[in-house]
DNA sequence: CGTACTGTTCGGGA
DNA sequence: GTCCCGAACAGTAC
C-alpha cells in the first residue's frame, strides 16, 4: 500500500468534487470534503476526510487506477480537483472511529513507528501456534501476506510447520528481519515494475539452494500455499 | 469455530 | 495454438 500512497499523494489538500460506484458509501457525504491525509496500515490504505476516513482494501484483485478508467464496474470512484482515482474490486467503506483507537502502528512492518521488539513479542505471545499461521495474522505482523510469508521462511530456514515455542529465539528475529527487508525490496520492485521477478520460492518448482524439487501444499489454519523446501528448511517441534 | 463466499487474472494441462 | 479450469497477492459473514 505504501505504493499506492505515493501514487495518490498528489491529491491531498485538494477537495472531492465527485464521488461515485458501487461501493456501499454514501457518495453525497464525501462530496466537497478535503482529502487531509493518507495513511496506511499493512494492506489497507485510508483516505482521511474532514471528519471521517475512507478505508480501501484491495484483498486479492482489487485494481485501481490515476486518471484512468477500466472497462468494469466501478467500486469507488474518487475525482478530484487536478484528477481521479478510480477503485474495482475492493473492498471500501466509511471509518468514522479514530484510527489510533483501532490500529497498533508500532507492528506494521513499513511504518516508521514500526518496533521490532513489540513485533517479536507478539510473535511469541502465542507459543502453541504455528509459525506459518502467525505471519500471516495482522494482529500480529501488519503488512507480511502469503508471499512474504513464504520468502521469509525459507531465507530464515525455518519449516513452515515449526511450532514458535520450539524456534530458538534468534531465529525468529531473523525471521522477522527476513519479512523486513523483503518488504523493502517488494517497494523498490514494485517501482521498478518488477514485483514478481524476485521470488525465491513462492510458485517455484525447485529448490533455489539445492536444487531439490519444492513441496507446495496448503498448510495448517490458515489453508495457505506454502512453498518450501524440506531438506533445507528445519522443522522445530516438541514431539 | 469451520465453511462459504466474493471476484479477476493467469498459467498449465488438455 | 487455443480453450478451459482452478488456484490465487485476503478477509468477512454466518
Amino acid at each position: 500500500m505504501q505504493f499506492m500512497k505515493e501514487q495518490t499523494e498528489q491529491f491531498v489538500g485538494q477537495k472531492i468534487l465527485y464521488a461515485y460506484g458501487d461501493a456501499p458509501i454514501p457518495f453525497t457525504k464525501l462530496q466537497g470534503k478535503k482529502l487531509k491525509e493518507i495513511k496506511t496500515f499493512g494492506k489497507e490504505i485510508f483516505f482521511c476526510l474532514e471528519d471521517f476516513t475512507i478505508r480501501v482494501h484491495l484483498m486479492l484483485f482489487g485494481k485501481y487506477e490515476i486518471n484512468k478508467t477500466l472497462n468494469r464496474s466501478i467500486r469507488l470512484g474518487i475525482e478530484f480537483e487536478s484528477g481521479t482515482i478510480n477503485l474495482y474490486a475492493c473492498d471500501c467503506r466509511l471509518v468514522e472511529a479514530t484510527l489510533s483507537d483501532l490500529y497498533d502502528w508500532s507492528t506494521d512492518i513499513m511504518h516508521p513507528s514500526f518496533n521490532k521488539n513489540k513485533a517479536l513479542e507478539k510473535l511469541t505471545a502465542k507459543p502453541e501456534q504455528l509459525i506459518c499461521d502467525a505471519l500471516l495474522d495482522q494482529n500480529i505482523v501488519a503488512g507480511a501476506g502469503n508471499i512474504i510469508k513464504n520468502e521469509a521462511l525459507f531465507m530464515a530456514r525455518i519449516h513452515p510447520l515449526s511450532q514458535i515455542s520450539e524456534i530458538p529465539l534468534k531465529k525468529i528475529e531473523s525471521l522477522l528481519s527476513a519479512c523486513i527487508s523483503i518488504s523493502f525490496k517488494y517497494l523498490e520492485w514494485i517501482r521498478q515494475d518488477e514485483a514478481n521477478e524476485h521470488w525465491l520460492v513462492y510458485r517455484k518448482k525447485e529448490c533455489p539452494r539445492d536444487h531439490i524439487p519444492l513441496l507446495h501444499s496448503k498448510l495448517y489454519k490458515t489453508n495457505r500455499s506454502c512453498y518450501y523446501c524440506e531438506a533445507c528448511q528445519h522443522l522445530y517441534l516438541s514431539f
